[in-house]
DNA sequence: GTAAATAAGGATATTCTTTATCCTTGATTG
DNA sequence: CAATCAAGGATAAAGAATATCCTTATTTAC
């Protein structure tokens, strides 16, 4: 069980775009070559992005993508599901309707406990998910990145944002 | 990202064993036909509960399996890890490695934040899986479970247990 | 107006994982 | 000695992730 890779892409994509100015747009073929992903596919993360709202887009030469809320407003659990969906990880093929011994015609009204426990551990993994803003990331980020690199990657952004 | 369905497999082969008497060991045949599963397959699935050392096999006619611990000792997360393995979720490609404003030869030393990040999400999973015994999920299922249907089942494993 | 650049999305191909089956081997029981 | 079992290798089928290509409609820059 791993996360695809467009969950990675889309975080990277959200915390560049987070630095854009106020009305500029970055385009796929910027952010896919800023990151060195293929741009065709890169762009399907992107559309779920759109999809969710969590990013707007211009069409058109200096068109692209920015924010569609604050970095303070985006959580990382709404990132991540735009991208991975939001389908609980544990899913219940319900094999207990198979028990030899079941009574005929008795119906399980509810999940069994297995269920359950597996899809209380598969909330803790949102509930962190969702406690962490895209700001903070922002925040984390600026200290540890070298700031020549933090400031030359700044300015490849812009000049290239639309 | 969907668990493998050998996970609820196992989950539910290990609460059936938890319920075996001391001694006694319960084959694949009869757990495949309890819970309407393929044979061969499941077989899988238990031998990777016995590859990690959660349960002990038999061979010959009455062997099988049997839990390796107690059932207050065994807790989900080591069925989970037994066989989805104990990979985390996300996995990190250094995409940032490719910033083509990145100075040669800059290593970076550490994953960055957005790994950690959702590394932590990871643990807090695997923190509510470790929480969780296989005492506890048999305390639910005895108390949710008709009496008649607890009765019959365990009848039905018993007859079949070597 | 026109040409270039862009997002959106459909179609398709490739690769990898999961699911499933089959068969052999060696051990154990009765 | 015959039946039964776990272990595991080989292989196949199905499905998901990854990747590429192409068309369409829209917007910008000139
Ligand atoms: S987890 Fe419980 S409810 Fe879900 S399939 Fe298994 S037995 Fe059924
Ligand atoms: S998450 Fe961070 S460390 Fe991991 S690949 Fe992406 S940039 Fe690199």
């Amino acid at each position: 069980m791993i996360l695809k890779s467009q969950v990675e892409w889309a975080l990277h994509c959200c915390a560049i775009l987070a630095g854009l100015p106020d009305g500029r747009y970055l385009s796929t073929k910027a952010l896919a070559e800023f990151h060195g992903l293929p741009k065709e596919y890169l762009s399907k993360a992107l559309q779920s992005l759109s999809q969710a709202g969590l990013v707007d887009t211009a069409l058109g030469p200096s068109g692209g993508y920015r924010l569609a809320k604050p970095p303070a407003d985006l959580t990382f659990l709404e990132i991540v599901e735009a991208v991975e969906g939001q389908q609980r990880t544990f899913v219940c093929t319900n094999i207990r309707a198979n028990n030899p011994c079941r009574p005929k015609g008795y119906c399980e009204s509810s999940p069994c406990a297995v269920a359950r426990i597996m899809w209380e551990a598969d909330e803790a993994w949102r509930e962190k998910l969702r406690g962490v803003k895209l700001s903070d990331l922002v925040g984390i980020l600026s200290k540890e990145i070298p700031p020549e690199l933090w400031k030359s990657s700044f300015e490849w952004v812009l000049e290239r944002a639309g």
